[in-house]
RNA sequence: UGUCCCGUAGUGUAACUGGCAACACGUCUGAUUUUGGUUCAGAAGAGUCCAGGUUCGAGCCCUGGCGGGACAACCA
């Protein structure tokens, strides 16, 4: 094979490779149906989404559908408002499931039913251990369990038990629904688990019709079959449950989904469990799901990350079966890669110091023009106002500045972007704190950007404001929420949260150029040479706030100042 | 002490039914540049966990180790 195939060649993960060699064999007369099935029980994070490329995007790959379906089984900790929130972020990040918003709850009568058909072919029978002593009689992954003295009851009885428990004749605990499979499996999952438990609790969406509910094992598999899943995906964790999954395929005699397991995502410096990020959230050190430090969909979006980005991120990635951690790096790249296509250039000083040009005019002012975007010509350009005294980034002036900081130092010349070549001649400083208060330049007219007669090279170029002109803003400066690469990899005793970063959030006050003052909340744009940046909905008529999403790749300014 | 899964450059993923290990990120050079960005050119970096076996040939197959992970919620 020459290169040239190889490079056309396109790869298939191994869930690809399933899906392909189902089709070639004519499973399923060659369908293809996946869902993504969230809990309505927190927010999605970059994990999930994982999950809504991988399964959304299998299905648009081979032809056939993906179904959203909530699988809403516990109402104690589900709610309307994580439904509706998981909405908006799987569309936001671009998929349209149609008419195929399925809920596991829209199946409770069915999986009943199928309760019922368990029990009459013997495989199923009603409990009244509590759960400690289920637990007890369970065994442990290397010791077998023990059966249960209820475990023999006559059919009828459990019949009859059931439809007691689903009237809510019992209270919660005293009566569950077990499969009956065999307590010494040396599969956990396979010792008679409990399929049924009796909550008294109203459901956001069936209401106080129900007093049992059906557990995770006897909710999903069954809604893949009624949903005819073909290929129900899902995480490593789930692999044990595999053989119950398939042993209630054989006895329901149901559509016989195939589940197929992956490795979650991991990524460094952040942790990804609801559990966890709900810990953060109720602890306070971060301002809520949508903070832009979270690594939820709502909280990447407000940080100023595109559904492109993640989508990006996603196919680099892969999907495998082996668990690993994804360098953060990864992520931020696939948004500066985005981003550096997409977002307009503007001038952004963060931290400003004033430069004053003496030898031009005091009431002097011309609007220069200024390229949008260098990546993107159908960008435009706008114009900024250029005037005697321009605010310029503090650190791009050092006093003694070594040999090759190539930006603003006593005697040194630069350009000023889009403007003229300057020349720094003085310099105030406080007395008291020995800060630069003031810079002191000429300039030279015959310089001017497009317009420049004298061929006149430096090597540093800055960005600037105009001080009449400039905008005042509130900038947050975003960094990783911790410190700790895995902050999960924990001695006893140690807490995750101990590895907050406590420099994750800076908020400063900065100045940016005019033109950006009717800028939408959720607007990107590059403050050049410093990053990219999105507008907050925080953000009011009078007071822009913008989030950093990522800093510029920086090459170089590091090693010399 | 059980069962199952996994083990390829620093990281992640590839390598079609066995045919001399590739891509991306990261790192490092150099060029270009009115963003120390982008772009371009290039480099270093694994001999595929180990040991046997089958084979003309093994990252792919077999056996045995070693290492990592998962599993004992009336959570999903």
């Amino acid at each position: 094979m020459n290169s040239e195939n190889a490079k056309n060649k396109e790869v298939h993960n191994f869930i690809e490779q399933i899906i392909l060699e189902d089709i070639r064999s004519h499973k399923n007369e060659g369908r293809v149906q996946t869902r993504f099935p969230p809990e309505p029980n927190g927010y999605l994070h970059i994990g999930h989404a994982k999950s809504i490329f991988l399964n959304f995007g299998v299905a648009e790959k081979f032809g056939g559908n993906c179904n959203l379906r909530f699988d809403d089984t516990n109402p104690e900790k589900e709610d309307v408002e994580y439904v509706d929130s998981i909405k908006e972020d799987i569309r936001w990040l671009g998929f349209d499931w149609g008419n195929r918003e399925f809920y596991a709850s829209d199946y409770f009568d069915q999986l009943f039913e199928f309760a019922v058909k368990l029990i009459q072919k013997g495989k199923a029978y009603v409990e009244e251990l509590s759960s400690d002593e289920i637990a007890a009689a369970k065994g442990t992954p290397t010791k077998p369990g023990k059966e249960s003295p209820y475990r023999s009851r006559p059919i009828e009885e459990n019949l009859k038990l059931f439809k007691l428990m689903k009237e809510g004749e019992f209270e919660e605990g005293k009566k569950v629904l077990r499969a009956k499979i065999d307590m010494a499996s040396p599969n956990m999952h396979m010792r008679d688990p409990v399929i049924y438990r009796i909550k008294k609790v109203p459901h956001h969406r069936t209401g106080n019709k129900w007093n049992i509910y059906p557990m995770y094992d006897f909710a999903h598999g069954q809604s893949d079959a009624i949903e005819q899943i073909t290929h129900s995906l899902c995480t490593l964790e789930f692999e044990s449950h595999r053989p119950l999954y398939n042993w209630l395929i054989e006895y329901l005699e149901i559509f016989p989904s195939r589940q197929i397991e992956f490795a979650r995502l991991n990524l460094t410096y952040t942790v990804l469990s609801k559990r966890n990020l709900l810990e953060l959230v109720k602890g306070g050190y971060v301002n809520g799901w949508d903070d832009p430090r979270m690594p939820t969909i709502s909280g990447l979006r407000r940080r100023g990350y595109t559904p492109a980005s993640i989508r990006n991120f996603a196919d680099r990635i892969g999907v495998a079966r082996r668990d690993g951690m994804i360098d953060v790096a990864l992520l931020e790249f696939s948004v500066r890669e985005d981003l550096n296509k997409t977002a307009n250039r503007i001038m952004g000083i963060l931290d400003p110091v004033k430069v004053v040009i003496t030898n031009y005019p005091e009431e002097g002012e011309e609007w220069l023009d200024a390229i949008n975007n260098p990546e993107d010509e159908a960008a435009g350009s706008r114009k900024m106002p250029f005037s005697r005294e321009v605010y310029i980034e503090r650190s791009d002036f050092m006093v003694d500045p070594p040999r090759k900081f190539f930006r603003l130092g006593p005697g040194r010349e630069v350009r000023l972007k889009h403007a003229y070549i300057i020349a720094c001649e003085d310099y105030n400083t406080d007395a008291a704190t020995g800060e630069i208060t003031e810079i002191y330049c000429t300039y030279d007219p015959d310089t001017k950007s497009g317009a420049d007669i004298t061929g006149k090279k430096v090597k540093g170029t800055l960005s600037w404001v105009s001080v009449r002109h400039a905008l005042p803003v509130t900038v947050r400066l975003y960094d990783k929420l911790f410190h700790k690469e895995d902050p999960l990899a924990l001695q006893k005793d140690d807490d995750f949260k101990n590895y907050v970063n406590p420099d994750s959030l800076k908020t400063i006050q900065s100045v940016v150029e005019l033109s950006v003052q009717d800028a939408k909340p959720g607007e990107r744009f590059q403050f050049l040479r410093q990053g990219y940046f999105c507008v907050d909905p925080d953000s009011s008529a009078g007071n822009l706030i913008f989030n950093r999403t990522a800093t510029l790749r920086d090459t170089g300014s590091k090693k010399h100042g």
